[in-house]
DNA sequence: TTGACAAATGACCGCCTAGTCATTAGTATA
DNA sequence: TATACTAATGACTAGGCGGTCATTTGTCAA
């Protein structure tokens, strides 16, 4: 559905420049073009339409990050090519960071504010996997607190790309973070957050990772997918789900084949965590 | 007026809870017992009223950071009161301390977006006068950098503080962080902020600072004092103002006699910087 | 050209908002 | 007690909000 790509489009744009709460249908139609009916047709809520922008967004940025964390050849580029990745999506992605940034903490309702820790969770815990596979044992002690520092710089520094006119120099900053990072895990000795993460609030068990759940998404992608490479794919994908039979290279091969498609970002990084690549 | 003082009291409590937007004058008038014709009695706006609270948290908040670092005997401890006390004082003003947090970058107007920018601007200056008394020149290539990097700790780990619902520990998140600022400071080679700070957003020069509007600021003072000592100190300080004879010694005595009193924060604070101390 | 169906419209609803102001209550002085 | 004045009230206005739905428009096949 074309409108519904519009109205995420446009909202977003809105939604950036002025907060979520400022933002009324009346001004996301009138920008569309359309009537505020139609808005209605595309979703049955302002809200659906606030969690579907979170989920697209979130989706393509956690699987890029766990994408580069996972398939790093070395630890030389890593903790560089994870800044990068960050920054970059950042900055491709600039009006739903700038979302992000200002409502974060806001959660205007439960439904958002539950989706956005699910997020920032999975977050924490792509940073925690690449602090482990960096540094090893020698950081146990400051391992959480060095996420914690990692997370740190990551919000200053976006913001900073984000709201000043300069122009960005990723490089440098994905070099300037990295340098940063390896110094405090090299001579910190005092740490702050110790006991892991201290879910500020419980969230329900999700059931995304179990087969069915898996299967699901494969069917949903099926739909929206035109392409018959990625078409077929996500069919070989399924049958192997049911009754497992290819091998592990195989197997990666086929999701690399659907990793970068649009409709399919969830389904890969799913597929990736089930399998363990 | 005492009902001023119960609105900004009750109206913090909701804000905190619901943000700026959410929170309806109804809403404030109902917790505080007062009909709404009340609440607009005490305030022109509910605009107003945000502003007021914004200034009153910041000026304490401001003005106790800048006597830290402008009274610190040596560089041993300095680092480590400067984050105590910042933390305290969130900790202490909680309430205000989460708005901020929320309502940071959301700038519901342009008024709200100016204040939080000077005194946003005032921070950073005093951070950057403590760096530069901490390690004086051989940080120069990256005591801007190392601003940003003191910002990001507190932002986070202020977070980390308000949301959680542990203990705060402030003893060790301060020394956490002194030591992870000394370590940066000691081995940081690849600065990312270099050029100083570039306003986002160009303020339109305060003449806070100038003689006249200190007098305004001490007459002020004045009117809302009530005792005598204070108002005795504020009215020597004005008199040496219009024509100076006292000696720096006293005229700091008089500061110090002011400087905690609720009403004389600011004016305490103006005449520090215009005297230097 | 007609009829059938889907897509799109925008007037409308109930609700809530910030802010106003004629009216009333309370209090201090004469 | 009468008068004068201030403090406080809450019904009220105008406007914006999210969301609905009877109606119109557009697009096909027959």
């Amino acid at each position: 559905m074309v409108k519904k790509q519009l109205i995420m489009e446009k909202s977003l744009e809105l939604f950036a420049e002025q907060g979520f709460e400022a933002t009324s249908v009346q001004q996301i139609t009138k920008r569309c073009g359309i009537s505020k009916g139609a808005f209605y047709l595309s979703f049955k809520s302002k809200e659906e339409l606030i969690l579907a922008l979170i989920d697209q967004f979130m989706e393509q940025f956690l699987s890029n990050i766990d994408y580069t964390v996972r398939n790093a050849k070395n630890n030389e580029n890593l903790l560089y090519d994870f800044y990068y990745i960050s920054f970059a999506s950042f900055n491709k992605y600039s009006n739903f960071a700038k979302i992000f940034m200002k409502e974060q903490a806001h959660s205007v309702n439960n439904e958002m504010f539950t989706k956005l820790h699910y997020y920032y969770q999975l977050h924490e815990k792509a940073i925690l996997a690449m602090v482990e596979k960096l540094y090893g044992d020698e950081v146990n002690e400051i391992k959480y607190d060095l996420v914690y520092c990692i997370k740190s710089f990551m919000r200053t520094y976006t913001e900073l790309l984000l709201f000043s006119n300069t122009l960005p120099d990723l490089e440098t900053l994905a070099q300037s973070l990295a340098e940063k990072t390896n110094i405090l895990a090299k001579h910190m000795t005092i740490p702050y957050v110790t006991h892991g993460f201290v879910p500020l609030f419980t969230h329900p068990q999700n059931e995304e990772g179990t087969k069915e759940e898996i299967i699901r998404f494969i069917d949903q992608s099926l739909e929206e997918v035109e392409e018959s490479i990625e078409k077929e794919s996500l069919v070989l994908l399924k049958e192997e789900l049911l009754t497992p039979t290819l091998s592990q290279a195989l197997i990666k091969g086929l999701i690399e084949n659907i990793r970068n498609h649009p409709q399919c970002i969830w389904t890969a990084y799913l597929l990736r965590n089930y399998y363990n690549f």
